[in-house]
DNA sequence: CCACGATATTAGCATTGCCTTATATAAGCT
DNA sequence: AGCTTATATAAGGCAATGCTAATATCGTGG
């Protein structure tokens, strides 16, 4: 499944968000899902269990709770999909600047990993 | 329909690759999506449709052609929704530059909108 | 005006996705 | 061991999505 489609869903776009600010237990994400979109513990553990096969998410275990993480890899694929379409609003000098600062990062990583 | 919704189809994110490079008939993109996908015709035609009713292109009549551009409003909204895990690859101070020439452009959008 | 080429629309169908209800699993407490 | 809490899984229903086939619309040239 396309990290796109896995997105496509505002359910799974909040738990990401919350995710985002650091690590949360399943009960935690239930009760916040619930409280703003008023489905089941059931509806809200499938989505995260598309998280985890997606590679979105991960678990730990801690005693009866798991514990979720996110795993942004796949966004980065997303946001690279995105590049092609920055020009469209990023305009002028300072697409520039960005892809400057982008050709930077790209080496810095280059010469890291190499 | 939110925009997410729209990029989860393959089709569709092909399409928009292909109007990322300027505008096309839409025989054209039928074309090119037939040689990829192999669907139909009417297919691709209402892949159009959806890309226009949320506001991802638009069409000029040209003829008996429609002429296909791409507005790409929606994905700058996609990409400000992806800004809050861009930390999670942008590392270190690269991420600093980038954060700095984001937050000029932002002043001077500020400074012309206003 | 008619036929043709280009494109859109409609109808119908199969598939998929998300939800609920019910049930299973597992840890911790008493 | 039995109960409770936390979470996952299974089964089934229903609505949404994407496709094909068929048909409609609309320019344009003869």
């Amino acid at each position: 499944m396309h990290a796109f489609d896995i997105l496509g869903d505002p359910v799974r776009r909040r738990i990401l968000e919350a995710l985002a600010e650091g690590e949360h237990a399943s009960g935690d994400i239930v009760a916040l899902v619930q409280r703003e979109f008023g489905i089941t513990q059931s509806a809200v553990s499938q989505h995260l269990r598309v998280l985890r096969e997606s590679g979105l998410a991960s678990v730990r275990i801690d005693g009866p709770r798991r514990v979720y993480s996110i795993d942004a890899a796949p966004l980065r694929e997303v946001d690279a999909w995105l590049a092609r379409f920055r020009r469209f609003w990023e305009h002028r000098l300072d697409a520039l600047a960005t892809e400057i600062a982008r050709g930077k990062r790209k080496r810095a990583r280059e010469s890291e990993e190499g």
